[in-house]
DNA sequence: CGTCCACGTCTAC
DNA sequence: TAGACCTGGACGG
């Protein structure tokens, strides 16, 4: 599930995987899959990744062979080949026996064992797409992660840009200047920040330096109280840092929570389920169990284990991309499992009921 | 059964 | 700036 922060976890995954297991074979796509084929085959190659934004590289590198003869065989590749992923809405990757290939399973990367396992690419919607001897997107600017520097200059720079026209929560899904961002991680960093969605993104970024000069502070924490809402009084934790730095910070620490969605740190709340006996927390263990890209035991119950690290709950700060779009109710701090699904987007094909799913959440009534 | 919703691009009007 | 592209889970009747 993939923003920045997963497909970096995602290649991270690879590394761990396959790291000594040597791949045979040809590439083998899924007979549904639209994306390109992928023409490298070898007899004996490995597989390393890397990720940037929103994209992973898969690079196939074939392993020396002194025997010459096995070289000029046709097709037998010798040069590494370059795959480069974007994951859709639902792409991860996976490395598993053969006959545990996940359903959707769309791009297979066989090893030489018997019996063999397999990389695949998994993509239930086929959002995803794949590129054979890619490269970066031109277009997508520097990951918001890993080149932070390049990353702020890149948008500092550019500020004139009419991309920069729009509000804010709009810029910073554009790719070109925020790879890596997603919707979760907007809604969660103009939280953070107080920003309301929907003032100009260039008024927020103007008078930001291409230099963090926060880089060497550290990230202190203020607490700020807010008396107006009287029956409960919210509590914000704010680090420091401007928009853009939160825009590298926030995924990261995404990435070092090993993936497990947004977490909230301190008291989980009355109502923090305690073991996984129900079986919405079983269902909802299991589904965070598919996605995450950290070691599972097989049959090893995922919910009892005791991690040292503050266990936590999913904040989904998350506001719907039509909720934010048509509203700025993302100011309601802790939003729950489900995100407040709001109306459509054209209300009228609405019928009068209130548009709140049950999770039923804060969100006032549009304004509009 | 049906409707709505989902961490993202793409491209056609 | 709407759809289009997909599957499946959650929920309602």
């Amino acid at each position: 599930m993939p923003e920045g922060p997963e497909l970096h976890l995602g290649s991270l995954y690879v590394n761990k995987m396959c790291a000594g297991v040597v791949f045979t074979g040809p590439v083998r796509k899924s007979e549904v899959s639209k994306s390109p084929d992928v023409p490298f085959t070898c007899e004996a190659y490995r597989i390393t990744a890397s990720s940037r934004g929103k994209e992973v590289k898969l690079r196939l590198t074939p392993m020396k062979s002194d025997d010459s003869k096995q070289r000029s065989k046709a097709g037998q590749a010798d040069q590494t080949m370059d795959v480069v992923f974007r994951f859709g809405m639902s792409g991860y990757f996976r490395f598993t026996s053969e006959d545990e290939l996940p359903k959707h399973s769309h791009l297979c990367f066989y090893s030489k064992e018997t019996p063999c396992r397999v990389l695949s690419f998994v993509d239930t919607r086929r959002f995803g797409s794949w590129q054979a001897n890619g490269t970066w997107q031109p277009d997508r600017g520097p990951c918001i992660m890993f080149e932070y520097e390049s990353f702020r200059k890149n948008v500092v720079t550019h500020l004139s840009d009419r991309a920069f026209d729009r509000p804010i929560c709009e810029v910073l899904l554009n790719q070109k200047y925020f790879n890596g961002i997603g919707n979760y991680l907007r809604a969660e960093i103009l939280f953070r920040l107080n920003i309301p969605p929907f003032v100009p993104a260039r008024s927020v970024l103007e008078g930001l330096e291409s230099e963090d000069l926060c880089e060497n502070e550290k990230p202190l924490k203020t607490e700020i109280k807010d008396e107006k809402t009287s029956d409960r009084v919210k509590t914000v934790k704010e680090e420091t840092g401007d928009l853009l730095r939160l825009c590298h910070t926030v995924p990261l620490e995404v990435v070092n929570q090993g993936g497990k969605e947004l977490w909230f740190n301190g008291d989980p709340g009355p109502m923090a389920p305690k073991d996984l006996k129900s079986p919405k927390a079983k269902k909802r263990a299991k589904k965070t169990e598919d996605h995450d890209y950290t070691d599972k035991k097989k049959g090893a119950k995922g919910g009892s284990k005791s991690t040292p690290k503050k266990k936590v709950v999913k904040q989904e700060t998350k506001t719907a991309k039509k909720e934010i779009e048509k509203s700025e109710e993302m100011v309601s701090p802790q939003k729950k499992k489900r995100p407040a699904a709001r109306g459509r987007k054209t209300s009228s094909a609405e019928p009068a009921a209130g548009p709140e799913k049950r999770s039923g959440r804060v969100t006032r009534q549009s304004s509009k």
